[in-house]
DNA sequence: TATTGTTATACTCTATAACTATA
DNA sequence: TATAGTTATAGAGTATAACAATA
């Protein structure tokens, strides 16, 4: 594959001063623009940390966030049903076919048959599950400690305080 | 394709009452579990909110948050790297070659060799560019209005002051 | 007709790795 | 050796649509 040049052809005009050493590019802190009026730019950046370091933490787990919210929400409703979690923390259907049939096959789930409804599961955690579970929230103690430690204490407080309230 | 009906067995007990209708379980808000003690979860909630705000609004012209994000990177800092630019932002090189074919296909950005470094290019807008850029930006803030109209006017800014600080 | 759950497809995003051209 | 950019692949997440079974 070789690669691509693009059809651009001066090759004078840099933005650079000459004198300028090349590597001072790379330390260069670039600035935001406008991107710093948007409060949904802050809130992604601080999501991907939370995120990266969710998946770093439970590494030895090998669990996602989104596979940690589903165990919470079955360990708090047992015997609920696919559709009831899903709209509960806005998983589509068809991604949370997946992702139960992922627990299931970890055991760390069951899937019974409604009595009232044959289209539908109840869904409860094995005991498997909530011996794995009690390791998995020690695990997410730890990551919400270094949350609150690189937000800060009273920010991860403020922070809790003004997002909790939406839905 | 047959439905796969799991090996479990029981159809009893489904942790319902008989005497509640059975379209009361669509009604009914399950509640959080141990979910409501994590902050990321409350980020992750309202940031997939912002996006499919930002999505929408931005639908007549079909860009999506990390092109937008770039192109006021690039806006605010003409004739960077895409180094640069993928360092500033947290986007990966690979990603970013991709996300800059698209932008360059549209005809917003040019990328210029650089003079000091052969390897590099120089990311600047169009002409072109420019002038999208004006009508995205009309559209991003009727996005930023409707943010600060779902969190709240004075939840918008304090929490604008809180995650500002963070890179 | 509508809903529950399943399967499939497509696109975005993230994470790697291998590769080229150059420093 | 290291860096800039390209290409490829794989997995997760999101958004659809079509389907079978049931309500």
């Amino acid at each position: 594959m070789k690669r691509r040049r693009p059809s651009a052809s001066v090759a004078k005009a840099n933005g650079r001063s000459a004198a300028a050493p090349a590597r001072a590019e790379k330390l260069d802190k670039l600035t935001l623009g406008q991107l710093d009026s948007h409060l949904g730019y802050f809130l992604r950046r601080l999501q991907i940390w939370v995120f990266q370091d969710f998946i770093q933490t439970l590494g030895t787990m090998k669990l996602r966030p989104a596979q940690y919210s589903v165990l919470l929400v079955i360990e708090a409703n047992p015997g609920r049903s696919q559709a009831a979690i899903g709209q509960t923390l806005g998983i589509e259907r068809a991604r949370l076919t997946r992702l139960l049939h992922e627990l299931e096959r970890r055991k760390w789930i069951s899937r019974r048959a409604s009595g009232s409804d044959a289209r539908s599961y109840c869904l409860h955690l094995t005991a498997d599950g909530e011996k794995a579970l009690v390791r998995i929230k020690s695990l997410t103690v730890q990551h919400e400690a270094r949350l609150a430690d690189h937000v800060g204490a009273q920010r991860h407080m403020q922070l809790m305080d003004l997002l909790r309230d939406f839905g």
